[in-house]
DNA sequence: GTCTTTTATCGTATATTTACGATTAACGAT
DNA sequence: ATCGTTAATCGTAAATATACGATAAAAGAC
């Protein structure tokens, strides 16, 4: 069983848990803070305000990036990446409206 | 590096990204709603709703318990499993909170 | 061209997650 | 006491996540 997750949940079940997922860890979150809250951009800066090596932020990075919550605007060497409020938008509404099924609160 | 997360992370973060990883599961989704949208309970309900063995689904409904999102009321030989409205509101104002700073929108 | 800076990727080790069948435990009914 | 029923747990296999150092790649500066 569960050779092929897409068969066996339904699409908007399955795109919520992945949001969920690049939300769970909280190096994650604090990445999406940084870039919200100070004006660092680059990579080496967002590792200078933690508490992870180089190759692992840039890991998370790249998760944040699958999941769409963020992009990188290539600048020369560097990169900047920044949120993308579109998509954020999008998280932020699929969470709506899950605790709005789940919550009657 | 990374030896304990308690240290690196903020108390906050940390509880966020412990509740978004409870999500981060379409069958852990899926049972939220069933037992919102359903007065299915128990455990064998669940499992045949669901794609899963009920070994497996059991496994689930223990994350989803000790994230606080439900709770198990023993009645005899089976369990009654419900949501916990009031650790699932303030995982909702949780992620609301994050949506607010990360979300210009 | 070569050097420097910046970030991604590789290789790898460890931990966690996910799934299952089989078994156990708990309890009511007989 | 034995028998069903229900759910948890055990044991295990496979996949995924997390972390790191080392290396590679890209691009501007010289």
């Amino acid at each position: 069983m569960a050779r092929n997750k897409s068969d066996l949940f339904n699409k908007d079940e399955i795109e919520l848990a992945n949001m969920a997922k690049a939300l769970a860890h909280p190096a994650r979150i604090k990445i999406l803070k940084i870039l919200m809250e100070t004006n660092v951009c680059m990579c080496g800066q967002i590792v200078d305000l933690m508490p992870l090596a180089q190759a692992t932020v840039s890991q998370h990075l790249r998760e944040l990036k699958q999941a769409g919550l963020i992009q990188g605007e290539i600048e020369g060497p560097k990169i900047c990446y920044c949120l993308n409020h579109d998509n954020i938008k999008s998280a932020k509404e699929q969470f709506s409206e899950l605790f709005l099924t789940i919550c009657n609160c």
